[in-house]
Formats: structure tokens, sequence, C-alpha cells
DNA sequence: CTGAAAGCGCTAACAT
DNA sequence: ATGTTAGCGCTTTCAG
């Protein structure tokens, strides 16, 4: 940055400011300025400079994973706010594991980032102090809690597994089984699942665990699980879509019609779920939008435009297709 | 820091090691500095170390784009590699633009990266000069070529599409159609594509592009192209395994079947591939390896362990199943 | 609009 | 095994 400075002759600060701040130096000073860094081939040291600003103008995100297509529209959504403020995006994976989860925020601490994005409200012992301590803003995502870290954009699951079940009772069926992962998400669509079919007075649900992250495969293998168990149900909900579409092929390896026999839904709307055939009802959430809330509010915190708001629910909506 | 090091009854030289060289102290020094650090909730800073220290341990990669399944193994390969050195991953989405990616490139500069990794071989102007200056380990994935700018890892998509040709004619197909994206390595399989029909005396191919990235919505538009078509064909080798899906299930949805009316083969083998029904018939490539190579490889010249090789051909294979 | 001085919090290279 | 010294390359604050 020197050589910069003593070939464009001006001093350290000039060159600073015509990387950072360029509308606040003249412009022929700019010029002078940008000409002696292209001839040098200088590349601003970024690392210096979020040491002496004190801010890295870097964003982490942890997801569970990002194999499953999931939650990759959210990061999507999360890079696309954050490109549009010269932000990077750190990105871990907990692999559905809270300590896991715990050590990357660590490490994100350790490297000052100026914000933190994490999926889901529940987290391993300690985390919750220690962010606050560390007082940067933190939004979590894909569930709602009334007692967020500091900010939460998602919906509730609950509601939406109450939602999965009444409209497959709506539609008429009475032995509704569920297949889904362990997580604290899912374990939340299947309690409100169950809620709603209780409130129908109706039995059940048969209960299908797969593990996390639950993929096509699981979804095959749930249906034979399913089928060799006691009970015959007549509608499966899943707590993911590629999971569905695994029944679904199953049901057609298995010439089981589906929805006569067997109805299908999912959940999350994938890109599949429309594309699929039979076309999979489904429950839609609002998976780029929770990235881009929590891009748009921690770049609001950060530049202090504003009062962030704490909590938003993003909602869903039961997508009614040809499967259920 | 300082902090830290009066508490314990040390120098802060005593507190750096205890961070990153914790089996250069006594035992009892580091338990001393770790209550201390307990008892401060010291977080130490990564960023003035990595400024000091002229290493950051970062590593950078950019894809085309995350959202599609596509590159996602890659990006865990890479990942799972970098956590077993405490690598933190800086991720960038080029959005299939060379321009944009050359600006990923830039800012991953000034941030001081350890390491780079690219997916294609084809670049802006300028790339290739800049990042030799910079003098940081690069890999190239997801193709091969013989002048790489640091290191390559992938197979060759020429070859894939010559093998994709070769087995669909093997199979007794005669008019053959290409469904894909106008990226660099897309237009290579579709070379290799055209290159094995002439090689067997045949005309065509059909040739359908699409948008990158290439969806299971545009697999079912395409088909849809590809029957208002003049010719009728009945083959088609789809560039990837997204477009495939798509195309099978318009095939579905139209009552053509599937071989026996049209053929259809994907690209890549990702899950919905075995998974689907009919299974696809699909060229399978080592999407994970790949981001595990360029990891271990980065690593290795990283830790000066061992001169890495310069490029790795990691191949393909097709694997034959239902829908061809 | 531009500059001088004083660090940001840590680590490398030497010492002991 | 631990400490001392001298920066890493930039930005902040305050002046002018």
């Amino acid at each position: 940055m020197e050589d910069v400075a003593r070939l464009a002759g001006v001093s350290m600060v000039t060159v600073s400011r015509a990387v950072n701040t360029p509308d606040k130096l003249a412009p022929q000073t700019l010029a002078q300025v940008r000409k002696a860094i292209k001839k040098l081939h200088y590349v601003h040291n970024q690392t210096a400079g979020s040491l002496a600003s004190n801010r890295s103008r870097i964003i982490a995100a942890i997801v569970p994973t990002i194999a499953s297509s999931i939650f990759s529209d959210t990061v999507d959504g999360l890079a696309q706010t954050l490109s549009q403020h010269q932000y990077q995006l750190f990105l871990g994976q907990s692999h559905y594991d809270l300590q896991e989860e715990a050590r990357l925020i660590d490490t994100f601490l350790g490297r000052r980032v100026d914000g933190l994005v994490l999926t889901g409200v529940d987290h391993a012992r300690g985390v919750r102090s220690k962010l606050q301590r560390a007082g940067l803003p933190v939004v979590e995502t894909w569930d709602l809690t009334p007692r967020p870290i500091d900010m939460v954009v998602g919906f509730s699951n609950f509601s939406a597994g109450c939602a999965a079940a009444e409209y497959l009772i709506g539609k008429g069926f009475r032995c509704l089984a569920f297949v889904g992962g362990t997580d604290h998400r899912s374990l939340a669509r299947l309690k409100g699942f169950k809620e709603a079919i209780k409130q129908a007075r109706l039995s059940g649900p048969v209960v299908v665990h797969t593990t996390s992250p639950s993929t096509l495969l699981d979804g095959s293998k749930a249906l034979g699980e399913l089928l060799s168990g006691g009970r015959v149900c007549d509608a499966v909900f899943c707590s993911n879509d590629m999971l569905a579409a695994g029944v679904l092929f199953e049901c057609q390896r298995k010439g089981i019609k589906v929805p006569l026999e067997l109805a299908v839904m999912g959940f999350a709307d994938l890109p599949i779920a429309a594309g699929i055939q039979p076309a999979l009802t489904t429950v839609q959430v609002h998976s780029t939008v929770m990235g881009q809330w929590a891009g748009a509010n921690l770049m609001a915190r950060l530049y202090r435009l504003e009062k962030p708001s704490i909590a938003h629910d993003l909602g869903f909506s039961v997508v009614a297709r040809d499967s259920a």
C-alpha cells in the first residue's frame, strides 16, 4: 500500500479511502490512485482491514447439510443478499449434530464474523449465552421460538404437521403414517401431526423414523417397513419431499397406486414435488425468502439502518396436487 | 490476550502457543492458560493471527450454483477434508458467468485465502495470470486440460460425451438427441457426443439447448421441443440427471414408454438416477472425490508435505440401468 | 479533501 | 519451555 501511495503521490490513508470510500476522494486523486493500483497489481489486504476496522464483512451460516437440497435455497437466498453488500459467506455443516454446530460457532466467533445464521432453534448448552455475550447479530431459521437468541425467521413446524394431518383427514384418509427424521424440527412436525389426529379422534399415526439427512433411499426403505407393519395405512406424510419421492418410486415399483391405495404427502415443496409423476401434494415453505430475510436483517443491524424485527413468521401452505 | 496472560502468570506468546501449538507447552502451563481463557471468556482473534502469520486457514471454492445438487457433493467432499485441517470454506457462486467468477476471485484474493477451488477450466481473461502471480495453490475441477492454472482434477467431458453416444449406439438406437446447457463443460460433452455419432456414420444429433442451471422443468420442456421437431428420435442424452428426470416425468405424463419408445440417459449419477422409476442409465462421475482430492492436494501444498500431482483424471463410467 | 500519528490483536524470529 | 522485540497491513481519529 505504501508503494501505491508513493507512486500516486499521496498518503496511505488516501489509498485506503480509494478502496473503501471512493466517493470521498477528488475524482482526479482517485484516478491517480487507481492507476497506481493497476500498475503495481496491488491487491488490497482485507484481513488487515478487518483487524483495523473491527469488521470482517463475513457472515457465517450453519446448515445441517448442503448435499441434501432442502437447505440450499436458504443459503442461496442468503448469498444473494450478502453479495449486494460486499459480504462473504462462511459455510458450515452441522450434520444434524448440535455439538458440531457448537464447535463451528466457536471457530466462526474466532474469525470475528459480523453475523451468524443458524438452522433451527435447538442448540447445545451454552451456545445461547456465548452468542449473546459476543453481541453479534444472529438469525435462527427454519423454525420459530418465543425466545430466540436474537432474531428468528421461519414457520411453526408444529402447525405445519397439524396442517398436513388435517389435510389428509379432510380428504377422507383414516389411517395415517409419518415418515421422518429425528431432528428437532421433524419431531415438531410429528408432534403437530399427532395432535391433529388426536383432535380428530383417530388413532395412530404409525411412525417410521429415518436417519437424518433423509434421502430418497430412506423413503423407499420406509415404505417397506410400513407395509410389513401390522396396520395398513391409507396415507403417509413424509417430513421432506425427497423421502416422499422415495416412497412414490417404491410404490411404482411395487405396483401400489397413488393416491388410490396409498396417499403420499411431502414437505418443503422442492422442485421435484411439482415435477414428479404423480405430482406431489406437499407443504410449501419459503426457503429462499428465509435466507433473504436473514441476510437483510443482519445487514440492517450491522448498518444500524433500522431496528430489525425480532421474529418473523413466514408461514407455510399446503399445496394440493395429485399424490394425496 | 494480555488479560489472559496476566491472569495465568505467563506472557502473551505462551497464550498464543496454548491456542495454536498446545503440545509445545508444559502440561501445567497449558492448564493454567486454559483456565484463564475459560474464566475470562477469551475468544482468540484469528483475524489478527492471520495477519501476523500470513496464513488465513481459509480455502475458497467457486461453483456455478449450489441450488442445483450437482456440485454440492464436490463442496461436501472439500468441506470434509478441510475440516480435518481446521480450514474454513468460503463459498461463492458464479451462476455460470465467467465475469462473476473473476469478480469472486478478486475478493477472495483480497481476503488472502490460502487456496482456491474452481469449477471448470474455462475462465475470464486475465484470471490465469492473476492467480499465477498471486502464487497460491489452485485446483480446477469437473474437467481436464493440458494447461491447468496449477492443479486440475476431473474427467474428460469430451470422452464422457463420446461414451454416452457409443453406449446408445451399441444398444441399437439410431437417432440420437442431446439436451443440455451451453456452458463449457456441457458443450464439451456435446462435442464428444457428436464425434462418436460421426464415427458411427450416423446423422444427427438433434440438439436442444437449455439455460444453465438446467432443472427438472427444463427437461420437461425439452421433451416438448424434441417431439415437436421434424425428426423422431429414439434416444436422448441429457447433460445432467435432473434434466433426464424431467424428460422421464414428461414421458410418463405423455404416455411415452421408456426405453421402448424413447431411451433416456442422464449424466452425473445423482441419487435420483438410481431411485427414479425406471432407473436412469447415466454417466457416473466422482463428484465427492473431486472435492476430497482438491482439499487434500491443497493441504499437501500448504503444508509442503509432498509435491502434489498436477493433474488427476478420475474418469467416469457408464452405469447401465433401465431407461436406456 | 487530504494527511500524521497511533494502534487493531496477534505471531515470527530470535533469545534465554 | 518460555519470554522479548518488532512488526503483519491496514484504518481510526483528529488536524488542517
